[in-house]
DNA sequence: GGGCGACTCTTAACCGGGTAAGTGCGGTGG
DNA sequence: CCACCGCACTTACCCGGTTAAGAGTCGCCC
């Protein structure tokens, strides 16, 4: 059978299709016992709302739009993303907000995507991740007057709305950490350094390793995979005057290191430290458990979803700052062998 | 300024919207040179059709739904949903079709979240996963009428479509592989009880046991998390006749099981060897790496996808049965200690 | 030169909801 | 007793596109 309108219950109930819309949407001008009589009717004949219908007058399309530019092994790969969906799911969910994800090639289908969701109204706003130096995401959507939340430091948001943390104060800790176990020469094997995230970190590196008088710390970019962190690793501890440590923008080159050090005979934490930034599961189950720069990858998510939600209801926020990683201690940290004093 | 319509280029180029609507579809009833004219200004002033518009007239959402009942700790460890949901992207992104996505709590939501979608028109169809025996979806899906295709062996799919591959079969493989080698007393750490596919395999388990005259095999089923694939191989290593192997049915759990059992001075693969279903970057990692039942899961979600779109085509399709997995040997399986001859 | 068909474009109406502006009716107050 | 108010509900029309049916114009052919 056809799926039932409004003028179905209408008809039914006796009365025009505008007392069942006022009915319905519980606003005045129905009486009582009228208004049930619809409202029974409805569940009856198992009515729902048309979004097409509602959307054409200007309702939202209650929904939040999330574009990766990201190749779909890396997606795969990183829990991150897993987490952040579902972080941002939680908070969607119970507004009855569906999340429309998709994955793009570049920043210039990115762009496209965002073109035709906010054109066609599928999407009431989006959230952007992995944020580059000079976005051009960024000043397309200001062009549109898309609502928008970026995942990432308000300096390069371009003005949009930023839900982010301070990574420059992670890296602070874990480097002070490290330096307090004695290690003075410290490497990172850093993300990919178009990331505005990795820039941030990088700088916060030099600089707390130039302040603790730490003169070899080397910084290795990669693309986040296990086989990069490998190289970067063995290229680092093979070098002349090879770090005691080595601090990783992820939890799979982290293990990927530690494997290779494990590889090299050296003995983690004995001979050599191993930080991981961000902490999946695999974090704990490798051996050692790698100490972690540990983050609550959903309650960001929902943050962002939180964030954009309360645009769309033409709040103005100026940014949301979440906590700063947290440095976890387990058994992939220690004193370096040739502690000094 | 407002979003243009079809009305505004009809007043620019002169002509009724019907013309405009007619040029825009490249259908016939307008010349050569007003529909060059129409789809010229159209471009200039940046007009997108209006999807809920479209909509209204029976047009297609262009999204495909996938709701997932399973708690957001565990779709950010398993690099299955990622990795599926790469594929589906990569298909419906050339068509234009976004995927709306939902983590629901229960079947009991999921069950609701199909009905909104598919009363509102919010979807076109959906893909469903981690079917459980006597699965209440499905009825629910073909009550609804709902195009929808089952990630998932077609006996349990109730008619709906699927999209599977035999796991038995990759079962069979890996046992006679391990009894090849030697192995006698073989052990399976299984995923949830309730799910169909968790109970093929372990009927394909017993039965290839059984065949062979492997007496001890014990299956102990788990929630597919570290903690419990550890506790899983714990108990099962420490049993009076403990198996000199353990196929796991997830690669975070024989990562867990990796760990416990070097932490019982056992020695993989001398003393004992593993094996794990599916095969993410972490199997690689590890050390020693881990043989595994390796699936191009992307590729599964992309024909999960491809079949989808047919159904909303109008095609009728049986299912589509993927390859199924097969076995990479890596350093994780040997011959066992008190091999035979 | 009249009839016909093809082509181009129009008007009217529809999809399923929503809002603005009435209308009819009973009750109340001056 | 009439004016006025407010409730309950209606009519009319809108959103932006699609479709069906009709109308005007032109050329062609007999």
């Amino acid at each position: 059978m056809r799926r039932p309108t409004i003028a179905d219950i209408a008809e039914r109930a006796g009365v025009s299709k505008v007392a069942v819309s006022y009915a319905l949407n519980d606003r005045p001008g129905v009486s009582a016992e009228t208004r049930a009589l619809i409202k029974q009717i409805a569940t009856e004949i198992g009515w729902r709302p048309n979004s097409a219908a509602k959307a054409l007058n200007g309702a939202r399309a209650r929904s939040v739009g999330l574009a990766l530019a990201r190749p779909a092994r890396t997606l795969a790969i990183e829990p991150f993303f897993m987490e952040l969906v579902s972080g941002i799911e939680s908070v969607l969910s119970p507004h009855s907000f569906a999340l429309t994800l998709q994955v793009v090639d570049d920043h210039a289908r990115e762009i496209e995507t965002y073109q035709r969701w906010w054109g066609e109204r599928r999407v009431d706003g989006v959230i952007v991740v992995d944020l580059h130096l000079d976005d051009e995401r960024v000043g397309e959507l200001r062009t549109l007057d898309m609502p928008a939340v970026v995942v990432g430091h308000p300096d390069a948001a371009g003005g949009l709305t930023a839900v982010w943390s301070d990574d420059a104060e992670a890296i602070r800790e874990t480097v002070s950490y490290l330096y307090a176990l004695g290690h003075r020469r410290i490497a990172r094997v850093a993300g990919l350094p178009r990331l505005v995230h990795t820039r941030l970190r990088d700088d916060a590196f030099t600089a707390v390793c130039e302040e603790l008088g730490i003169t070899g710390h080397p910084i290795v970019h990669t693309d986040y995979t296990g086989e990069e962190g490998a190289r970067a690793t063995r290229r680092v501890i093979s070098s002349p005057t090879p770090p005691t440590a080595i601090v990783y923008d992820n939890d799979i080159m982290a293990v990927a290191g530690l494997s290779v050090a494990q590889e090299m005979r050296l003995n983690v934490p004995a001979d050599f430290s191993i930080v991981a930034w961000d902490d999946s599961p695999f974090s704990r189950v490798v051996r050692p458990a790698l100490t972690a720069l540990t983050r609550d990858i959903p309650a960001y998510g929902a943050h962002a979803a939180r964030t954009l939600l309360s645009l769309l209801d033409g709040d103005t926020i100026a940014g949301y700052q979440d906590e700063a990683a947290r440095l976890t201690p387990r058994a992939s940290t220690g004193p370096p062998p040739d502690r000094p004093a």
